[in-house]
DNA sequence: TGTACATCAGTGAACGCGCGTTCACTGATGTAC
DNA sequence: TGTACATCAGTGAACGCGCGTTCACTGATGTAC
């Protein structure tokens, strides 16, 4: 442990492990039951030391959704490729996710809890990321990106909306559920059975839609 | 204000006003940041009172979920009541439940945020009650009580389940969804519409679901 | 390379405050005769 | 109806405790010459 990292190097190691550790301790409370003196314990820094990187627990929370986010993202990315390959794309779609929330479980965690949680920043910063998952989407299925049976580019944007909302919600919601049950997060064929069945009966749904 | 109330009365007022207390602190904060004291001010009891109703601030939180989904229980059976009745059954489903989110906004919220909060046994106590909504209207789509063109008495257990636990979800996340944007309880229109199509659109996957 | 000064992440003591819980109590309601 | 006693919802004072925030500080890292 000589010294070879720089200020900036050791500070950016600090503020990580306030993230982590708020992430870890989380998994008890939601944020904002969660408390400085316990962040700064858990790191093994002074409570003052927390105020050289956030002024305050809630914007630590607001850096957090970032952080999470974008694991989510390559997440969604990855489904997202996995439904173009062929006839299993939607058991394909799923065991991913599974394979992802038992990678990262504080990070979904975080955002199942505070998605509805107490915090109006936090809560929104998760909106706009969700919203910004669900347009993309749009997106790809409008443009041909994913093969399917399906014309999605005669559909309204607004019924595109509505298709891939539905299947951000039903993805933030199974992984929602593999949490709350730690039985299921060891055992999951029965919730990916179930959910990649729904999964299925939307894209049924929306093969015979109307637009 | 003569004392009319018998004690058991005047007991059961002071219960009841102490959940109406927590629900209503509860838009800002959930319910592990909540404070036994903070209620009991609300309230305008002493705090030490508060163990004459209550061993703990989350057995509160356990009897607010019978209660508020007492309430929503009421609701989805409206609902599904609804769905009987013919043609614009699906917007009709969505505008009275709307209406339910409108008229009881704090239990709503309460789900919410504690459906993937941080209580554990008020969490249980919520999914257990989701699942009995759930399990009630599969048995009704089952026994033919809901018309319409789709054999669900042709269906699996376990397939009618799947579509039932989507449909509730779908409502709570509609619900959720209202309470996020104030703006939206307003002027709920654009909601009711995109909900209204997802609706109609996994209903239409179902009808042609082969079992 | 060496020296003198600047920066600033983390320290540690202090503060006032509200918390949950305990306890012996009070006094209106309820009961037995 | 009147009296004596029991019950028990709510009181109010007290407790020890951990909280968020402030402050002047320290000492290693960084910079200028």
């Amino acid at each position: 442990m000589t010294h070879r990292l720089t200020r900036q190097e050791q500070k950016a190691q600090t503020r990580q492990a306030l993230l982590d550790a708020a992430l870890r301790l989380m998994d008890r409370h939601s944020l904002t039951s969660l408390g400085l003196r316990e962040i700064t314990r858990a790191v093994g820094i002074t409570p003052a030391a927390f105020y050289r990187h956030f002024p305050d627990v809630d914007s630590l929370g607001v850096a957090l959704v970032e952080q999470c986010l974008g694991s989510m993202r390559a997440t969604i990315r990855e489904v997202r490729d996995g439904m173009a390959s062929g006839d299993q794309v939607i058991d394909r779609s799923i065991e991913i996710l599974v394979g992802h929330v038992r990678a990262h479980r504080e990070h979904f965690r975080f955002i199942a809890r505070e998605r509805h949680g107490g915090v109006r920043r936090v809560r929104d910063a998760i909106a706009g990321q969700l919203d910004l998952f669900s347009a993309e989407l749009a997106t790809d299925l409008a443009t041909h990106r994913l093969a399917g049976p399906t014309p999605y580019d005669r559909w309204t944007r607004a019924d595109l909306r509505m298709l891939t909302d539905l299947i951000v919600n039903h993805m933030v919601w199974t992984a929602a559920a593999l949490l709350d049950d730690p039985a299921l997060l060891d055992e999951p064929a029965g919730l990916i059975d179930a959910a990649g069945r729904q999964l299925r009966l939307i894209m049924l749904g929306a093969r015979v839609w109307e637009p």
